[in-house]
DNA sequence: GACGGCATACCAACCGGTCGGTATGTAATT
DNA sequence: AATTACATACCGACCGGTTGGTATGCCGTC
């Protein structure tokens, strides 16, 4: 009931958790998670096995913990800190979304490709909670795409049939196809060409018209 | 010098090989490739471990191989076999296309997804052989596909900046993000979803009236 | 002194790959 | 026609190392 009280804000302890996590999000987008394993992790994130298996009960409660910490990831570089959101006309803002996804794929390709995209596909038929947690994470991004697709339907109409939402996984199926194709090439370059046409489509969609 | 002649077209013994890249394929498809174990790859084809070390001198040289098997399978499904192929005109017989890999996309995920695409996703930073005969895998297919895509293209016109090869490779892109949704949700709707927002847009990119 | 946050030591199962060996076929030599 | 020589296809026990996971103990903070 006396002294000490600053110096703490949170229960935040960055330390070996954090560190775990961040470990298996490079690792397994680089080569996978079946082919990840504990004590390469652990010896990235420069902990010992028992700090671990301390922080997660095993190898895929620590997929789900890392679908989760993608998830807000990249709310927040996406999202919440990207530099098109202040854009006023939202279909302005819809195509400025679409230039900084295509910006940010650049470098290796381990560095722009997505965690939850590349681990489902080994987990999706062999664990169910680490599907649903990739399932999660991508559904959360769609989701909050979908909120500014439908400004910019409501700003600009559009096509009978064509919903928000829907327009928003079509993106995201996009993207992870572009990311495919430039792992197959180990180049960009490729991956921006798919999403330049990503970006016609949603043109063409809101003002046919418009054909670059 | 008589009789025993017949009995004998080939030196085709069908046998463990095939049935090995067989098992590789479907087992790789539903849990990826650094999942599936030698061990379980035998056992599914019911053949011995030294068989398998017979017919390939590594894991890596099966998944090689396999990715060759798999050029050639879907070269006879897709194009060869493929009903859409009598369609006269080039750019009704590319929609035809669209919607046969529409039609293809039902019935259980690992039934319809792209061995060599999941693959690439584990391999392409850790092995440079698959990823190379995983990324002509992807380039045959897209090179065969560019051929009716270049038709419909001197039939009906294109937008400048456009190529029948880009654009082949974007129906590759499109097709492979359409299969990890799918995957995320253990569910085909979302894929068939994606492709049919492809159709939309060549639809769109090769006549802009047309937006059905 | 209880408890969270680690470290050390260890385990059984499984991993990709090797190895000595067998069965069968083919083709040239004798 | 029998012998030799070699190739192909395959078997299954075995190897060293790695796997995910456990058991236990130490140590600083409340």
């Amino acid at each position: 009931m006396s002294s000490r009280l600053a110096l703490r804000e949170k229960p935040a302890r960055p330390s070996a958790r954090a560190k775990i996590i961040g470990a298996a999000i490079e690792q397994v987008r680089r080569q996978g998670f079946a082919a990840t394993s504990v004590d390469d992790l652990c010896r990235a994130a420069g902990v010992t096995k028992g700090a671990f298996f301390h922080h997660f009960a095993s190898k895929e409660a620590l997929a789900v913990a890392g679908a989760e910490a993608w998830t807000e990831h990249a709310r927040a570089r996406i999202f919440t800190d990207a530099p098109w959101m202040g854009v006023a006309d939202p279909l302005d803002r819809l195509i400025a979304h679409i230039e900084f996804r295509l910006a940010m794929i650049d470098g290796p390709v381990e560095a722009f490709t997505c965690f939850v995209g590349t681990m489902v596909q080994e987990a999706y038929a062999t664990s169910p909670a680490i599907r649903q947690a990739c399932d999660a994470s991508i559904t959360a991004y769609a989701e909050r795409l979908a909120e500014d697709v439908q400004l910019a339907i409501d700003c600009h109409g559009m096509i009978h049939g064509i919903t928000a939402l829907g327009l928003a996984f079509h993106i995201q199926a996009v993207l992870q196809g572009a990311f495919i194709l430039a792992k197959a090439k180990d180049d960009p370059a490729i991956a921006r060409d798919s999403v330049r046409h990503l970006k016609r489509y949603l043109q063409m969609l809101f003002d046919p018209a418009t054909a670059t």
